[in-house]
This record gives C-alpha cells, structure tokens and sequence, in this order.
DNA sequence: GAGTGGTCTAGACCACCTA
DNA sequence: AGGTGGTCTAGACCACTCC
C-alpha cells in the first residue's frame, strides 16, 4: 500500500527516507544496530550498493554511524561542553577553575590538554593586521594546544601572541609561568582583558581535522576567531579554536550596549 | 615516482586527495569546471563510479559543487553575513537601520523577508521553561520568518512570545504594528532588552533544511537559540536562528565581566 | 544529438570484528 | 569461521543541459 503510486525519487533516498523515519520514531533507539545491509538490501529489494549509499546519507546526517566488521548504528548525541563568553573572567582565575574542566567535570569526564608545539613565527598579513605588528620579521609566538575529554580530542587551539608581549615571559616554554596561566601574564606586562572580539563561523572539517579530531562523517566544525582587547581598546592576543560541533556549542550571556 | 610504494588507501581517496590537492594549487581555480567523470576515470585507471564516490567526498567537504548535465565545478566562497551581537543595539532602531539589511547591502545584495505563519500555540515543555509561561494552555505565540539576500535563502527565524506580553498587540497579524519593530513593542510593554543569551551550535542540516534553505552538499547548518532578557532580569522572547553556515557568521564584540 | 552527472544492478574481493 | 561494512569493476539506463 506504499509503493504503488511510483514514487520517482531515487530507490536509495526512499531507504534512507524510510529509515530516518523509523529511527525518529524510535523503532531503533539511539545505539542500537540496524539490520545489515544484506538484510536491509533484501527487505528493500534494492542491491547492497544501494543501501550503502542509503546509509552514507543517513551518516552524512548525523543520524547513524558505520563500524566496520561491527554494524551500522543509531548515533547517541553527546551532551555538549559549553564553552561561554565567561570563559576569560576574571573570577575563573581567582578561583583556579578552568571553564573548560568546570564543564568535563559536569559530565564525569576528565579534561586535559596537551602542547603541540610553539614556534616563533612571521605573520601572514591578515594576523598581523589583527595584532598590530609587523609582517617582515618574526613578530609572533604561535603556540598550539589539543584539549581532551577522557581520550576524546574536543578542540584544538592556536593562540598568536606579538613577541614584544611574549619576549621574556617563557611563552616559548610548553609550561607556563604564572599562577594564573597565559593571561596571568598579560595582566603582568599590562594588558587587562577588556573586551572580546569572537568570530564564529561553522564549516565541514578538512581531512587534518578529521584525523586529529577523530571526527565521524556528518560532524562540521564550529571555528572561533577570538581576539582579546586591553583597557587601551587595544588587541593584544588572537585565539582560533576549532571545536568539533558534536561534542561543543557556544554560550553568549552579555549585556546589550 | 609516486603510485610505486603501493598506496594501501581506497581508490576514491586517493583520486579526492589528488583533486583536492589540485585544486588548492590553484590548478583548478573556484567557479572552473572539472573534466567529466568520464575523463577522470580514464586518467585515473578507475570506473566512472569510482569517480564519482571521490567527487562526493570533494563534495561533502564543500570544495566542489555538481550540476546535473552540466559538469562538475570548484566551489566558489561566498562572502559571509555577519550577524554580531550588536544585533539588537538600541543604536539600529534609532536609526531605522536593520543589521541584516545593513550586512547585505554591503555585498551588493537586496535583503528581505517573508512572514511564514504566525500561530498561538502550547509550548513545548523546555521552551515553557524559558520563558517562564504554562505549558498547559496555548501561552505562547509563534512567529516564523525566512530571510533572503536576493534571490537566496539565507536563514529561518522562530520567535516565540509569551502571549501575556503578545495579547492586543497585533503580533498575530504578519504586520508588527510599530514603528521599532517588534521590538518596539516588548519596550512598550515594559521589557528594556537588557541582556541576551545566545547558545550556539552547529551541525548538518535536516532534509527539511536542504529544501527550504536551498543548501548544497557539504554545507552545514548554525543553530543560534537567543533569549532577550529584561530589566528585570527576566526572560521575555526566545528566538531561534537556523542559518546557512556558508552564507553566515557571528560576532560577539563584548565586554568581559 | 552529444555530453554530462545521477543512479542502479550484479558480482566480487577485502578488512575488520566476534566468537 | 562466519558475519559485517568498505570498496571496486563493468555495464546500463535515465534526466538534465547545451548547441
């Protein structure tokens, strides 16, 4: 009583069609397995191919994931680690609390971070533009960061700081010195966070993202352009993070100016 | 000097790599067209399908863009819609400036938008929560708006209003009766925007998204839930935003507390 | 009509997982 | 060993675009 009135939409969208709807309704609860593609090939009458290409869409949406030698599964959403617009507040430094082990914490996980590497570096023109400095000489410390929850990679973080700020303050050491962390230091050479500037934009991952973040089909990434401004209305650090979308969403609680 | 060592990875990768790598040479530079599949299957010793599973990874990653009878093209980047937080600024209402039109006129574009429905409805339990109303009783009024820069989609609006605020206001009729707007409206009411929550995520788009936002392959979706806060520090509106991430970005330009 | 992408069939071999 | 997904070949027909 379905198929009757030839439907002329492609047999593979149709299976997926079908198969979303049965997943929305809970036929297959998130984590459970769907019938092989032998079987599911068989039910539909269509070709293994057909219905791979089916569940490629269905992954491409997020909705199931493929494990090789294993099955095809209904995705479970993660809860999402909240990364807010305090995150740089003072009251996260006086407190010794990082914003993103505050959030791990919530879900039982254990959050760390490692260093990837930190270099002095030439600017290209558009970061130099952002911090004011030169783009001839080697006028910025990059340094690069991997953050963990548990053994999953959440986000990585490049920070670009103008080597007038960062020259003496160990910023080229993977440890940094101060008790109250990276902007501990600014603080010292004067700089006081005032503002912030975010830039966010949303995008499917590049294939190194895909590796390093150990990303699934069907899972963008949220990237961050955050540069912090001094009481002088002036950017002295730049920050891009980019964070898988499944696993992080954005906070912005801030007054209206 | 490069196939000898036995590359272990599928076909289709390898073919996307090449492609890929090719293209952010320059070789193929945005809006040019790809030889056919055809051609490529026979410079890379593949079968046509096999093309055509490495053009869908291009795809998905949103470097190319196919076009049925017509070829196969490098994706050419739009310039981005910035949506900041300075959105509801009293600044622009003063002006009679909207942020939107403002952002579309600086690309050359004509902004406009439709009123879909406009519906007094019971809210879900969350939203209930939010805007601290009855999920018992139809409380809540719902508008819905698209907005377009020129001839494309560029994001889907939902607003809901608590219809103790809404009641004898003529924000059932798709004309808001007032010269600021809507929110023009809410200040008459008493509700000074005060602050906003904006919790951002991101993530592929819903089949009902492809069709109504027009999305290609590839393109992912960002999800802005806003919540206008009052003077009193209450909750008065909640509006959903559900863009498409190539055409849109956020800003947040805020003080830090 | 010629060329392009979209899709499907039929069958095969492989890699991976579980037992 | 047997089941699962991953991939590829070979060939076909269709729908769409452009000339």
């Amino acid at each position: 009583m379905s198929d009757e009135v030839e439907d002329r939409r492609p047999l593979s969208r149709r299976i997926a069609d079908e198969l979303r709807k049965e997943i929305e309704d809970g036929r297959h609860a998130p984590g459970a397995k769907l019938p092989s593609q032998r079987k599911l090939a068989e039910r539909f009458g269509a070709v293994r191919n057909t219905v791979d290409e089916a569940l490629k869409i269905l992954a491409q949406e997020g909705l199931v994931i493929a494990e090789h030698g294993r099955g095809v599964f209904v995705r479970v959403k993660q809860p999402l680690i909240r990364l807010g617009s305090d995150r740089y507040s003072p009251k996260y430094r006086e407190s010794g609390l990082s914003p993103f082990l505050v959030e791990c914490a919530k879900q039982g996980k254990v959050g760390k971070f490692e260093v990837l590497g930190i270099e002095r570096i030439k600017p290209d023109k558009e970061l130099a533009e952002q911090l004011k400095v030169s783009d001839k000489t080697k006028s910025v410390v990059r340094r690069e960061n991997v953050f963990y929850a548990d053994a999953d990679p959440v986000y990585r973080v490049t920070t670009w700081i103008p080597w007038s700020i960062a020259q003496g303050t160990g910023l080229l050491q993977p440890e940094v010195p101060h008790q109250y962390g990276i902007h501990g230091i600014f603080e010292d050479k004067g700089h006081v966070m005032t503002r912030i500037n975010d830039e966010i934009t949303a995008r499917m991952p590049t294939p190194d993202e895909v590796s390093y973040l150990n990303l699934s089909p069907g899972v963008p990434v949220i990237e961050v352009m955050h540069t912090s401004i001094d009481q002088d209305g002036e950017p002295y650090e730049v920050t891009r993070f980019v964070m898988r979308a499944d696993m992080n969403g954005l906070s912005y609680n801030v007054p209206v100016e």
